[in-house]
DNA sequence: GTCTATACTTCGATAGAC
DNA sequence: GTCTATCGAAGTATAGAC
């Protein structure tokens, strides 16, 4: 009970309202963009409810990551459940909202030292997750998984697609088409062959 | 002569110093601290020194990109006159300063419209120089050029490497160690031997 | 080229009424 | 749970003296 000042309700309407409104001026403008006022009138409400919901702004970040993360561990439990598949896993990295999100909370946690924590937890729990799924796949598929550990494989892929879609948001496109059509190039060639010993030129 | 307000020295200790201050901000706390205030306190000046060799904020950012940019195009261009080696390449790629700063201003550029356009067009000169360079060594190692496009493998490296610098930054490493191991082991295999027809499992 | 002084804006955060 | 009112701090930018 540190400082008795006041609640702040968790399955409220208004509350989500501004985390939603955080992602969208985050998006738009960059998480700079993001003050009590500004997020307090893309919602429709007063700039004071964003202190009673939240306390800090901070906490309002906090918030905010933590409910994408969570539903970015949801949607990857749920993809890799049925029929995992390379191509599941590289649709998942691509998708261009979390792209960007990510890389504006990466930029964040350069100066804010409670969302750096929070951030690189939750990421290097991703990592070990799609590095499991990945190298399942990779077995099945008969890749050498001491040539190409998992887990760089899994760097490769976040890299690209992280890259790829920061530079979307920047309206770049030199070399993304030729990019992507070269990992569509490995993901059917991997997915069309099982079990053989060939070598295979893919990098993913 | 829109506003017949002041002048701004070029050459003058006083603006490198700004300059200084900016990137050292930038790299430590985000380019949300750099604030007119702070620059100008870290540098040893008075902030209304700022205005005067900058006018806008805007322009104390773009004029620290520039000279970021310029002296990087300067390096690149040294360092493939003698003996052009995908190492050389990689290492440019790969220094953490430059990756950090790079990641920095792109976060940046998400909103402010003035330094977008110059990141997106020194971003895309840096792209089309490398990939130049990077086209003829993969020429001269016998690389199928067709199944691996020069521009592509140049994003699959830029990729990687500004990943790593941004995750380094965060004080994450998981991964790293094997994605390191696995470009080096692609750079030793592909300097060993020259001109062979054999399928390469490089990825670069 | 550098200083003092200052106008104006926006921000985070809190107190207290309803 | 939401409102009005408000404090103090920090920001950008400019004018003008030295």
């Amino acid at each position: 009970m540190a400082s008795t000042r006041r609640i702040g309700g968790e399955g409220s309407e208004s509350r989500a309202a501004l985390l939603d409104a955080t992602e969208q001026l985050m998006l738009e403008e960059g998480y700079a963009a993001v003050t009590s006022r500004r997020v307090a009138q893309r919602a429709g409400l007063k700039p004071q409810l964003v202190h009673y919901y939240f306390r800090t702004m901070d906490d309002l970040f906090l918030a905010a990551f933590r409910r994408r993360a969570e539903g970015a561990l949801r949607r990857q439990a749920q993809v890799f459940e049925p029929g995992r598949s390379l191509r599941a896993l590289w649709a998942l990295s691509d998708d261009p909202t979390n792209t960007a999100l990510t890389m504006e909370f990466a930029a964040l946690a350069n100066h804010r030292k409670s969302i750096r924590t929070e951030i690189t937890r939750y990421a290097e729990l991703f990592r070990s997750r799609q590095t499991e799924v990945l190298g399942a796949i990779m077995d099945e598929h008969g890749i050498d998984t001491e040539r190409f550990p998992p887990v760089a494989v899994m760097v490769l892929i976040t890299s690209v697609s992280q890259i790829l879609g920061m530079e979307e948001a920047l309206g770049m496109s030199a070399g993304h088409g030729e990019t992507r059509a070269l990992v569509e190039r490995c993901l059917e060639q991997l997915e069309g062959k099982q079990l053989e010993g060939e070598q295979p030129e893919n990098e993913q």
